[in-house]
DNA sequence: TAATATATGTCAGTCGATGACAGATGACAA
DNA sequence: TTGTCATCTGTCATCGACTGACATATATTA
């Protein structure tokens, strides 16, 4: 890797962290893009050329969370019922946390922090989601050998899946400490759903 | 009613009519604030005192809906399962809209034209009903007894709840031509609910 | 080292959104 | 009817997110 590229990555987790923390000392909403781009010396021009917007920034494993579902389910055994595949490409998300740098963790944690005290932005990663659910409703799709367009099931199944997700994530409660005790609660949600499910109703 | 609120009224609807046709027209992007407000001889800062952004015009039905479903389920008696009450609050936003206007299910209609050609809005509409959801959670959780900030389930059931109504809504097929077509879909979207969720589940 | 490719800063500009103030207009009592 | 009051509206100024264009600086490669 070249030291161009070396640098991008640098500054990219600079702006990000940089971010984060103005985030939680400040809010977001004060919080403008000029004293992000500040904080690392960097022109607001700049910043948007590392992220698309200011949102991208809270939204930023969340999109790569669900770079990595897909990649999972599509990893996942054909025959196995669709839900049980989503529920593993779910657990995925949090094993690529949990598995990756302290920093990295870090990051996730904090911006963790910053969703629960501004709920409006968990919906923003919906929106964002849009186009990716649409994606994994397709495979869904594909494996169940039915038409996207007509099945509501498939969507059914999507949307149920990802309603797991969030519940497992924004349940208030008592604030997580580690990545582990998310992965647990994560963990007890997606049994809680599979318990509420009929055996066999997304075959 | 006083001839001022009649006018405010009438400027409230013509803004939101010129607003979805101009978004029809040339999208929702394209469209300024200043254009609606052009179209219908008003300042834009006006503009602002009808609706509180340029998304709230999508939004306005969901606004709307969101309030009818709770009422609705404060309605509903407080022995019945938490997710058939959902249910028939979900049904009873449809069914305000059949029961409107002509004028106004057409608004309906176009507005739904919108929401599917910038499937993003539908994320912004998510984010708006973060509030609406907490209330539906705190709502549910009295009926059964428990704690929303310590019990999942709640907030699976309105999850659970929320994603049914979306895939009754978005579910792409053929375009519906009236309201009774998508209240036809919903009322299909429930029962596979029902059907793909364990009997009880909710108790 | 020269030539090329890419990253960054500066500048100007658009658009959404908000506060402040002044003028216009409906509501209401005498 | 008239005058007062509350409310609505337009104008102006301003902020902040975001984008395109262009020039400059910094890697990369031959």
């Amino acid at each position: 890797m070249g030291l161009r590229e070396r640098k991008k990555e640098k500054t990219r987790l600079a702006i990000l962290d940089a971010a984060i923390d103005l985030f939680l000392e400040q809010g977001y909403d004060s919080t403008t893009v000029e004293q992000i781009a500040g904080a690392v010396d960097v022109s607001p021009r700049t910043f948007f050329r590392y992220f698309t917007s200011k949102d991208h920034i809270v939204l930023w494993f969340h999109d790569q969370g669900e770079e990595i579902m897909l990649e999972t389910l599509q990893a996942r055994p054909a025959d196995e019922p669709p839900f049980t595949s989503l529920a593993h490409a779910l657990r995925a998300v949090l094993s690529n946390v949990a598995d990756s740098t302290p920093a990295d963790t870090q990051r996730f944690l904090k911006l963790r922090r910053v969703l629960e005290e501004h709920p409006h932005l968990v919906g923003l990663s919906v929106a964002r989601g849009t186009e990716t659910e649409r994606r994994l409703a397709d495979e869904v799709a594909a494996r169940r050998g039915v038409d996207p367009a007509q099945d509501r099931l498939t969507h059914l199944i999507v949307a149920f899946a990802m309603s797991t997700m969030r519940v497992g994530f924004d349940c208030p409660q008592s604030e997580p400490h580690d990545v582990r005790e998310i992965v647990g609660r994560l963990e007890a949600t997606i049994q809680l759903a599979e318990l509420s499910l009929r055996p066999g109703w997304d075959a």
